[in-house]
DNA sequence: CTTGGAAAGAAAATAGATTTTAATTTGACC
DNA sequence: GGTCAAATTAAAATCTATTTTCTTTCCAAG
């Protein structure tokens, strides 16, 4: 009876620990994923890894090729650009309404959220070229503390496919970064200008926060150092 | 062996139908999902279906209740509200970027897709308060052929989720339609400014006409003529 | 007459078996 | 020696059976 937590349904933890996967790129992207292989991982059956896979399908961080099996979303370069710059509207869209309409107890969660990763280390302490799983968490907090206070469960619904699929390129990204780079500063200072409610500083600052971490990437790729991205298949 | 379509598997198939029913509301908003009905009904089997049902419930158009079933998302003002909003920003950022870089093939698409729409009467010459299939696919090719240009796969991706979203209210809008609504003309001259390459008037022009099919559901809902709305759960 | 609890029934969740489909390899013919 | 086709194998898709969970009803106690 490998029921992990109570409460939660066998496909729903297949669901979760095949999506923590995906983000960390422990299933790497473009990757063949065979179902017998996941039921034997994760030690449940069939029907339970389907339908996960099939949640995961509509998500966007796997694709099914029909009749030939599901295989993990690919990346590339391409996609890298369009994803930041969706991300970039969409975002900057949630924080300008937090900044116009979000009340005490979003300020509130903010610095909570903001507390917490500034108190969290960035790299595994085991393996330093990896993101450390609470970092990413308090990361991710951060970030949707960020914009909580836009009053659109849409456009946080929106949003938060498309951090997802950034997480991906994330975690790609840290163990490229020559220049140490001082996230914890950009972080502290988009909060300050959102504090402020000087929505323009605040846009701009996430703005170029999002832009970073897309160009680390992106350059790494130039650079011909890095085949992570022509991974997809 | 109810294979409909070749080439297309049984989930697939399965998934479609559902989600034509979802969109017509033949399935109603919040009514519970019973499995083996649906397996009746559909003629194939539980597997099948609870995969179809999987997938549309990351679309948000099933909610997932664990250990109690699936049921049709709900609706509500509040969600319609939210909804309308969210697309008007989607859409009219799509809009303006297909304006600012669409090419001619974009061009040639659109005045073929409003064409189809045009010559496409809106109302079921069976029943005439329901929506008839063949204008709700031309509506649909239509709005997506309008910000087909904006040239970024995400950004359309989210808009086709809230298109779909709003389909559902579409489709209880227009048997409420007390002022006749001169639908042939907004669609008209919303791609008459978007082709003269008028941004700021496309959109608005755009903004208007979501705006619109919003309105009539919630002044209908207010003049308490329509227990729809409340009918999520 | 109301309320608490237990048992029976219904429905969902899961597992495992079966069928279908695609890929690969081998053999025969050109 | 090369190419096409048939057979074999592996994997996905589907179905059926079993287990678990929830809901409802009925009975007893207060």
């Amino acid at each position: 009876m490998p029921r992990d937590l109570p409460g939660a349904s066998l496909t729903q933890t297949a669901y979760e620990r095949l999506r923590a996967d995906l983000l960390a790129c422990r299933l790497r992207p473009g990757e063949r994923l065979r179902i017998a292989d996941l039921c034997a991982a994760l030690g449940v059956s069939l029907s339970a890894v389907r339908e996960a896979l099939s949640r995961l399908t509509a998500e966007g961080l796997v694709v099914a090729e029909p009749q030939r099996g599901f295989r993990a979303a690919p990346i590339s370069v391409a996609d890298l650009r369009d994803l930041t710059a969706a991300r970039i509207e969409i975002e900057t869209l949630c924080l300008r309404r937090a900044i116009a309409s979000g009340d005490v107890g979003w300020e509130e969660r903010l610095v909570a959220a903001h507390h917490r990763l500034s108190r969290t280390s960035a790299r595994d302490p085991a393996d330093p070229d990896r993101v450390a799983e609470p970092w990413a968490e308090a990361h991710g907090a951060y970030h949707e503390a960020l914009v909580a206070g836009c009053g659109s469960p849409w456009l946080l619904r929106l949003r938060a496919i498309l951090y997802a699929q950034s997480e991906r390129y994330r975690r790609l990204s840290l163990p490229l970064a020559r220049t140490e780079r001082d996230l914890a500063r950009e972080h502290r200072e988009i909060m300050d200008a959102t504090l402020a409610r000087d929505a323009d500083r605040a846009a701009a600052l996430l703005t170029a926060h999002l832009q970073l971490t897309s160009a680390i990437l992106l350059d790494a790729e130039e650079s011909a150092e890095m085949p992570a991205l022509a991974a997809g298949r």
